[in-house]
RNA sequence: UGGGGAUUGGUGUAACGGUAGCACGACUGACUCUGACUCAGUUAGUCUAGGUUCAAAUCCUAGAUCCCCAGCCA
């Protein structure tokens, strides 16, 4: 027997995590019977309500369940649970169905069920509901909500409901009332009759219908009777013939009532039954969800991060939500690495964000062009170089990716290299610009530091250089034995003042300045990073200028960079994805 | 105070009574026309206390810590 799984986007094996665990046991037991082709049915589903946008939490879910169908050879369902018209819109359904799609890769190498509404069996499961009436296991409940709570007990306490022994034919004409719109918001309740003394209080005769009186996105005005999440979850599982019905831990204590509503239902049901035949019964799971250092991942939260314009909307690329690290230029198949890289498990945990930028710097170092640009310019004079020559040199497109080829760049008098790149007096181990010290240009040639000019505050404006011409594309002289004749240990990005053009980059830091936000004060606010957004103006390849929104590029030595939608024809716009990983920054900041 | 869960290196995750392994990070070093990538090595762990057993992360008992539950939210 297999102990491995694949991961979703190749090779590695890698051991079977719990849910793999029972979704092969249940196959190897014929728990679920067969599909149309023969093989074990696995049939999974992702379940939002379309309350607010997606977010990274919600691509783990969305790559364990999608990621199970694609493993097993099952099937895969997107389904709006949106049975709360009050906190729905159908803005959220657009943007929730363009995320699955994008992180999924179209329902790339799974069987997409579809997408379903759960507002859409609301008739069938109205039809269970009077079963339910008149099998005893629902009453119509008269207590206000505010009265509810106050019965509701407490530990040792028994809740109390002095409707619970109505008869059930009374029930049901108050129920077919309720349904008719006979009755105010909140003036009676549909409730399950289980046991108002139990422990467990989601079993203290839940709420299963209340009344709305508001248009819902999907329905219309057809209803003002809206089902509870436990009563409309597990049918709508049913439903659709879900096998594992995946959800988060906190529902743990409400998988007795997911179990209790489908037994209730299926209750002298069978062949020949005047209810008819018994209805498929899915296996409730639950996983830890994904929590991240420097993150909030709550909805309400982000939605008060828009609504307060602390960040520029959902896809604001400091945005933990699946939009926004698309715009920020995350790949899907790097979010889904990452899903995969963490595991699945029912501990809770919180994941080092620097794993996700990982990803992200794994995916794109194998795909994106490489290209140089300068973020903070600072001018250099080549002072042998002839006034108005031109030099074309060949760099590498990808050094990862032969294929990529190799295009020109432009070499001049005047270049802009990175202000970083320089210092006046040189830090230990710095082999980069100083004076007297030579570097290389990458791809273009060694060259040598003659000196500075400053302003009159004596701020640095200009560095002079000479160049050794023996070094054109970057290649030290070889001797006769073939070994260069000298080292440069140092290489810098640069572009030709003259060729570059101007661009606005975003630099974006992390939203919060607290690994966990919020735990100091209560107050996630309180962590908020004043400075995680910085624009700058900086000298970019030309090669930018025709780049289209979303493309993805590798400034060299300095990260991953993506066009944002901002951009605008002579005006072109980068976010800042990640940077690359920087030891000197490490070794600089120790040395200070 | 009732019920339901969870505790393995810094972090995340394997083990399913039989050698505590893997990944990420950190640290060394090698390589390098990106201080990137890549490669090699080092680092460090079973919540505690008892018990069962030839043998315990795993089984038993007691305790500790953390999380969830008293919405007409999901």
């Amino acid at each position: 027997m297999s102990d491995t799984a694949r991961h979703p986007d190749g090779e590695k094996p890698r051991h079977l995590n719990f849910l793999e665990q029972i979704v092969e046991a249940d196959n190897a037991s014929g728990k679920w019977g067969q599909d149309a082709q023969g093989h074990p049915k696995v049939h999974t589903r992702f379940p939002p309500e379309p309350n607010g946008y997606l977010h990274i939490g919600h691509a783990k879910s969305i790559c364990l369940n999608s990621g199970l169908a694609r493993s097993y050879g099952g099937a895969f369902n997107l389904r709006f649970d949106d049975t709360n018209p009050a906190k729905e819109e159908q803005e959220y359904v657009d943007a929730i169905i363009k995320d699955v799609e994008w992180l999924t890769g179209g329902h790339a190498g799974y069987r997409f069920g579809g997408i379903f509404w759960a507002s859409s069996y609301f008739e069938r499961m109205y039809g269970w509901a009077e079963e339910l009436i008149q099998k005893g296991l629902a009453y119509v409940c008269d207590l206000s909500a505010e009265e509810v709570g106050k019965r509701r007990g407490s530990i040792g306490v028994p809740a109390t409901s002095p409707f619970r022994d109505r008869d059930p034919a009374e029930s049901l004409a108050l129920f077919r009332d309720m349904r008719a719109g006979k009755f105010p918001n909140g003036a009676r309740t549909l409730r399950a009759r289980i046991d108002l003394a139990s422990p467990n209080f989601t079993m203290r005769d839940p709420v299963m219908y209340r009344i709305i009186h508001e248009s819902h996105h999907h329905t219309g005005d057809a209803w003002c009777l809206y089902p509870m999440y436990d009563w409309a979850h597990c049918l709508e599982d049913s439903l659709e013939g879900i096998t594992h019905s995946i959800c988060t831990l906190e529902f743990r204590n409400n998988r007795p009532l997911y179990d209790w509503f489908i037994d209730s239902i299926n209750k002298d049901r069978g062949p020949g039954s005047r209810w008819g035949e018994r209805i498929h019964h899915p296996q409730q799971i639950e996983f830890a969800r994904l929590n991240l250092t420097y993150t909030v991942m709550s909805k309400r939260f982000l939605l008060a991060l828009v609504k307060e314009a602390r960040v520029s909307g959902w896809d604001d690329p400091r945005m933990p939500t699946i939009c926004g690290l698309r715009r920020r230029g995350y790949t899907p198949a790097s979010i889904r690495r990452f899903c995969d890289d963490i595991g699945v498990t029912t501990q809770e945990s919180t994941i080092d964000v620097g794993r996700l930028e990982n990803a992200v710097r794994d995916d794109l170092n194998k795909t994106a062009p490489r290209v140089m640009s300068v973020l903070r310019p600072l001018k250099v004079v080549i002072e042998n170089w002839p006034e108005g020559k031109i030099d074309e040199l060949d760099f590498v497109i990808n050094p990862e990716d032969p294929g990529a080829g190799t295009r020109k760049v432009t070499f001049t008098r005047e270049i802009y290299i990175e202000r970083e790149d320089f210092m006046e007096t040189p830090a230990k181990k710095f082999f980069r610009l100083a004076p007297g010290q030579e570097v290389r240009l990458r791809w273009a040639y060694f060259i040598r530091c003659t000196g500075v000019v400053k302003d009159a505050s004596g701020e640095i404006v200009e560095v002079r250089a000479t160049y050794d011409p023996e070094t054109r594309g970057g290649d030290a002289p070889h001797g006769p034995d073939g070994q260069p004749l000298r080292k440069v240990k140092g290489t810098l990005h640069w572009i030709s003042a003259q060729h570059a053009i101007k661009g606005e980059v975003r630099l974006f830091d992390r939203l919060f300045n607290a690994e966990e936000p919020g735990k100091r004060t209560g107050n996630q606010l309180d962590d908020l990073n004043p400075n995680s957004l910085e624009r700058i103006e900086a000298m970019l390849d030309p090669v930018l200028a025709g780049a289209a929104a979303g493309a993805t590029f590798q400034f060299e030595r300095m990260g991953y960079f993506c066009v944002d939608p901002d951009s605008r024809p002579g005006a072109i716009v980068l976010n800042r994805t990640v940077t690359l990983k920087d030891t000197w920054a490490k070794v600089g900041a120790a040395g200070t």
